[in-house]
DNA sequence: GAAATCATGTAAGCTGTTACATGATTGA
DNA sequence: TCAATCATGTAACAGCTTACATGATTTC
């Protein structure tokens, strides 16, 4: 259930209403991805649990109901961290259709790869253009903007990782058409 | 319903019991993770489906079960590779765990960092043994055979990416302990 | 006034995980 | 013969995805 710890962490920095956490869950740069529905559902339990609150804004504020992580969902949050995890399982379908390329023909492969090439590249520029802009003068010191930094970091190096093997794959995968 | 498309990707090659599929599927380094239970009741849909098929082994052999991708079987996957898929979306605990460097001690995460380095070097290792012992004179030039091989490549790129992360993070990690 | 965006939900179905179970065969 | 491995399942639950729905506010 890390869904549940990635939203309290992402109401450390500011309180947001459901919307606001959907839209960033939802973004395709986010390290994370969720739905609407799985963020709503989440915020149920974890409001239920009394690990997030509303926050009180001002009064005008038309029926925006901001929430941000309470002392407790802080310690749950704490708690968890503590706890090794194992790395994530991969699931790429692009892997499957590799495996397949004894059956299919080849240029489609080759299609499909650069299809994925081009995604992992704009979250690529997207991850890039958002460490300038936060993170202009280097890493910062300060422990909860380094963890941001770290993050962004990591989703550079993973779509890195994902463009550098496209265009072997591609190379490979050309010669045998 | 991709992991139905990686069974029947991993029965191109060579008839398989669910056993069989369990122990590769269930492996650290294989391309997709699924539990013995996931196995068999993709194998059941698909034998329903009549996209798998027993194959009538030596009369001898104890009670194994060994299965193929039917024509049927195989026109499904092909159907299914035409279609574009978008990259799997990330879910990685440790990235959450960045997130929360605000209210944690540096140190915990420099250790949990270490860790899944360490994990993904295992990982790394495996694949790269694999592929020597398979591909010792380089990229196949068979279409089978090169899927497997651009597969094992992925997982290469994909540790090795991980693990030049880690020892970022944890040189910049360690300065703010 | 219409369209877009904000904001929040329910319901159904599929996928993945954990726990529990069974029986046959192989090797020490 | 005892343990390990082979081989196959059921059941329950947790997590994720897709489809359907509603109403308020903001912008053109």
């Amino acid at each position: 259930m890390a869904l549940a710890h990635a939203i309290l962490a992402s109401l450390l920095d500011q309180p947001q209403t459901g919307y606001d956490l959907a839209k960033q869950f939802g973004s395709d740069g986010f390290f994370w991805r969720a739905t609407h529905q799985q963020i709503y559902r989440e915020l149920s339990k974890l409001g239920a649990e009394g690990a997030v609150g509303p926050v009180d804004e001002l009064p005008g504020a038309r029926g925006e109901r901001k929430l941000m992580a309470t002392a407790l969902g802080r310690a749950v949050l704490v708690q968890w961290v503590s706890q090794p995890s194992a790395p994530a399982t991969i699931k790429e379908d692009i892997l499957v259709k590799c495996l397949s390329l004894g059956i299919i023909d080849p240029k489609d492969l080759v299609a499909e790869i650069a299809r994925h090439r081009d995604q992992h590249d704009l979250r690529r520029q997207h991850h890039e253009k958002l460490l300038a802009a936060q993170f202009a003068h280097g890493p910062p010191s300060d422990g909860q903007l380094l963890g941001r930094y770290l993050a962004l970091l990591a989703g550079i190096t993973y779509e890195r990782g994902w463009i550098d093997w496209a265009e072997v794959a591609m190379r490979l995968a050309t010669k045998v058409a």
